[in-house]
DNA sequence: TTGTAAGCGTTATCAG
DNA sequence: CTGATAACGCTTACAA
C-alpha cells in the first residue's frame, strides 16, 4: 500500500500551498471559486483523504462521542438500549463525529474509563444511559468540566427542578396515556396497570399517565394496578391469579415488555386471549407474539441527544460553557398497535 | 481547566528528558530502575496521561477497530450480536485497543464507510460481521490490503477450503448435536428439526448436527424436518400443524430461538406442555420462558477474533502481512438446559 | 543510559 | 485571497 496522499500532495498537484488546501476542506467560502475548484478536483483524483489523528491533534477535538455498551442483557428491552446506540452513531456521523465504545462493571471502573478517554483526547464528550439516584458519574464530570448529555433524566431531587446537565428522556406518562386511551377505544371498561413495585422514577411515570387517563375518563382504577418485580414467570403467574378473580381486567397496560409478556402468557394459558396487552418498549417479542407495544423512537432521542450536545446545527461539540443552558427534552414516545 | 499535562511537564517535574518519559511508557526495560520510578511518580503526580491523537499521529497506528452495528434489530436473535460486540469492547481493551461504530444502511455504503474509516486512519482493523455469500467488503478490503476478521465463515465456494482471511464461527453443528443428545437423554423418542427452508450455510449446519446425532444412536430422523421462515408466527402455525398429526414429535431442536418461540407457544396453544423444545441463542426469550437453548458463548467469540487479528500475545494488531496465515477458529458452543 | 533533533499531517497566525 | 512559518504532543533514530 502507497503512503496515502497528504494536504502537501494535494496543494501540489493544485499549484497551490498547503495551506489553501486546507483552507478549501475548512473554509472553503474564503476560497476563490476556481482556485477552489482545482483544489476539489486534485483531492478526488489523489483520492487524498484527511488524516484523523493529525486534524485532532491540531485543532484538539478528537469530534468522537463516548458510550458505554451496557453489560446487562437487561432481558428482552436491552434491544431498546442498542438500538439507541445504533440510531446515535448513525445521527453522529451525519454531523461529522464518531461513537467510541467502552464497557465497565461498576461506576468507579466507568470513571476509571471516562478519565482515561477525555484525558487521552479520545472523545470530546460522552453519553451517560442508564442513570440512577446518586449517580457518581454526573458528578465527576461536571466536576471536571467534560461535556456530556445523558438518557434518562436526572432522579436526584436538587436536579430535577433545575438540572445542572442537559438530559433526554422519554415522556412515559404519555405513553402509558396512549396506550390506556387505546384499551378504552377498543372497548375495554377495566383496564388493568402492571408495574414495578420499588418507587422508580420511571415505573412512577408510567404509572401516573395509566392513571390520570383513566381519571380524565371517570373510569376507576381501584384495585386495577398490579405490582411485580421485572421477570417474566413472576409477572405471568401474578396475572394468572389476577386474571383468576371474580373481576378480572379486559385489558392490561405494561410498564415494560417483559411485563407483558408474562401477561400474555398468563392469558393463553387461561384461554383468556381476549386480554387486550399493552407493552412498552416495542422489542421484538411484542412484535413476534402480536400484542401492542409503546414505541421510545430511539432515533428521535438520539436526535436529540445530539442537539443537546452541539447545539442544532453545529459539527462540534460545545466545548466551551458559554452556552451552559443545561436543556433538556422529553420525546413522546408512540403506541404501535396490533 | 487547566491544559493537560504533558511529556515535557512530566519530564521537567522528574529532572529528565522528554525521551525517557517516553521511554518509561513505550520501553521501560532500557530505564534505569530508579529513574524509572522517579519517573512514574512524576507521571502519578501531574496525572499525566498519553494524548492518544499525538501518539498515532507519530506511530501511525490508531489502536482502533472498527466494527459496524448492525441495523436490522435481527428480531429476538438481535441480542447476540449485540453480546459480541459487548464481548469485543471489553476484550480489547484488555488489549490496548478501542472499539469504533460505524453503520451502513448497504454493502456499498459499507465499503465507504469502510475506506473512510481507514483512510482517515480512524481505525487500524475492521472486524466483519453477518458476512454472506458473494459478499463485496471482504474483496475489497484484501484488495486494499486492511487487515480484518469476520465473525462468520466465509460462504463462497473458492473460500471454505483455503479461505483467504482469518474467520471465527460458531459450531452450529456441534450446539444442535448437544441439543438433539439432550433431548434423547430426556427420554424423547422423536426429536425434530425446525428449520430455515432456504439452504442457507447457517441452516444446513445446524440441521447436520442434529441429523448426524440421530443416525449415531440408530433413531430415524424421516418427516421429523419442518421447514419455516425466520417468524414467530410462521414457526407457530408451522409447529400446531405438527403437533396435530398423529405421530407428532416428543421434541423439537430449532435452529433459532424465535423458531423456538414459535414452537413454544403453538405447544402451549395445544396444553402439550410436555413437548421439549431446544432453542439457538440463548436469548433472553428462552430464559423468560424456560426453555433450553444453545448459547454461542460471545466472549469466547470476541477473544478468538482479536486472537487472528493480533496474535496471542500481542498489542497490536498485525499490520505486517508477514504472518499472514489466514487462520479460522470454531467455537463449540454450549447448551444451556433448563 | 540519557539527551538532541527531526518529523508525523494538520490548522492558526500573520505577512504578503 | 494566498503562502510561509510555527506549533499540536508524541516517538524514533542517532549522538553524547
Amino acid at each position: 500500500m502507497p503512503r496515502l496522499p497528504t494536504v502537501t500532495d494535494v496543494a501540489r498537484a493544485a499549484g497551490v500551498s498547503r495551506q489553501t488546501v486546507s483552507n478549501v476542506l475548512n473554509s472553503p467560502e474564503v476560497v476563490r471559486p476556481d482556485t477552489r475548484e482545482r483544489v476539489e478536483r486534485a483531492i478526488e483524483a489523489l483520492g487524498y483523504r484527511p488524516h484523523a489523528s493529525a486534524r485532532r491533534l491540531r485543532t484538539r477535538r478528537s469530534s468522537t462521542i463516548g458510550i458505554r455498551l451496557d453489560p446487562f442483557a437487561n432481558g428482552i428491552s436491552g434491544a431498546v438500549l442498542d438500538r439507541y446506540v445504533h440510531a446515535l452513531t448513525e445521527r453522529a456521523a451525519e454531523r461529522g463525529l464518531r461513537v467510541l465504545l467502552y464497557t465497565a462493571r461498576s461506576p468507579e471502573e466507568e470513571i476509571e474509563q471516562l478519565r482515561s478517554l477525555i484525558e487521552g483526547a479520545d472523545v470530546d464528550a460522552f453519553v451517560l444511559t442508564s442513570t440512577f439516584r446518586g449517580d457518581p458519574r454526573t458528578g465527576w464530570l461536571l466536576e471536571h468540566d467534560v461535556p456530556f448529555a445523558t438518557f434518562g433524566r436526572p432522579w436526584d431531587e436538587d436536579d430535577v427542578g433545575t438540572p445542572r446537565y442537559p438530559w433526554v428522556d422519554v415522556d412515559g406518562a404519555a405513553g402509558t396515556a396512549a396506550a390506556t386511551e387505546y384499551a378504552l377505544e377498543q372497548g375495554a371498561r377495566r383496564v388493568g396497570f402492571l408495574g414495578w413495585p420499588a418507587s422508580s422514577g420511571t415505573g412512577d411515570d408510567r404509572e401516573r399517565g395509566w392513571r390520570e387517563t383513566l381519571q380524565a375518563h371517570g373510569v376507576p382504577a381501584d384495585g386495577l394496578r398490579y405490582t411485580v418485580e421485572e421477570d417474566v414467570p413472576q409477572a405471568r403467574r401474578a396475572m394468572t391469579r389476577v386474571l383468576s378473580r371474580d373481576d378480572p381486567p379486559d385489558a392490561v397496560v405494561c410498564a415494560s415488555d417483559s411485563l407483558a409478556l408474562g401477561a400474555h402468557l398468563a392469558a393463553s394459558d387461561l384461554g383468556r386471549s381476549n386480554l387486550l396487552v399493552v407493552g412498552f418498549d416495542n422489542t421484538p417479542v411484542a412484535d413476534a407474539l402480536g400484542f401492542a407495544s409503546v414505541e421510545q423512537l430511539p432515533d428521535q432521542i438520539a436526535a436529540g441527544t445530539l442537539d443537546l450536545l452541539m447545539g442544532s446545527r453545529s459539527r462540534a461539540v460545545d466545548r466551551a460553557r458559554a452556552a451552559p443552558r443545561p436543556a433538556h427534552l422529553l420525546v413522546t414516545p408512540r403506541l404501535v398497535r396490533r
